[in-house]
DNA sequence: AATTCATTTGGTAATTTTGCCAAATAAGCA
DNA sequence: TGCTTATTTGGCAAAATTACCAAATGAATT
């Protein structure tokens, strides 16, 4: 693989690696309804606030996410919706592990 | 967070994790043009026989892709193609980067 | 200006991931 | 059977990720 192969698909790995957390996971599902402040996500996720406020500039360093400053509050948005796309596939990937798991059973 | 909506997104993370590197991502991306033996696989990449091994391990157990032993060759391919629209949306994400990037510049 | 509230940043220890080597396994062939 | 080829597994050191605490920043309020 040459240099530049390699680099293609390391920017793309970059994004998806951001995606691969389940708490990351769970604050894109929820962008998907509207914005939501820092504080709002702490909330429904129960971790501390640093570690939220890291998850989602992991996200929009990725350029998943964007931000504004309103107040004292920072609200965060989807910057790409088509992102959510890919949770359908990934719970058909799911639904055929179940399968798989449940054959392996039976023999 | 509950455990139930905790345990629903570390599943999904896990499909997503396991496509979070670049050379996974190339693999799938090969695969999507038919199976591939590991050697095969190997000599598009260029790493170590065994890395490539594990690899595919990874993908295989996410259950992204399976595997068939015929003769001496494992050939391995895409159990889940609609895997394969995911590339297509992050790619957006890195074009809207690139326009992120420039306009940064501009400043 | 001092205080408060929301968020980010720095630091750190624990955990996970990665890639290579060497050794084990498995199938086909001499 | 013994040998070669293809692949997997075990082990290990280096690198990356994660979550928390404490401290810093920044905006709004007193």
């Amino acid at each position: 693989m040459d240099a530049k192969t390699q680099a293609r698909y390391e920017a793309r790995a970059a994004v998806i690696k951001a995606m691969a957390h389940p708490t990351r996971l769970f604050i894109i599902d929820e962008l998907s309804r509207g914005e939501k402040c820092v504080c709002g996500l702490r909330d429904l996720i129960g971790a501390d606030i640093s570690t939220v406020s890291k998850h989602l500039s992991v996200l929009k360093d990725a350029g998943i996410l964007e931000d504004e400053k309103r107040g004292q509050q920072v609200f965060y948005r989807l910057r790409v919706p088509c992102i959510l796309n890919f949770f359908g596939c990934v719970e058909d990937v799911l639904v055929a592990n179940a399968r798989r798991m449940s054959a392996a059973v039976r023999k």
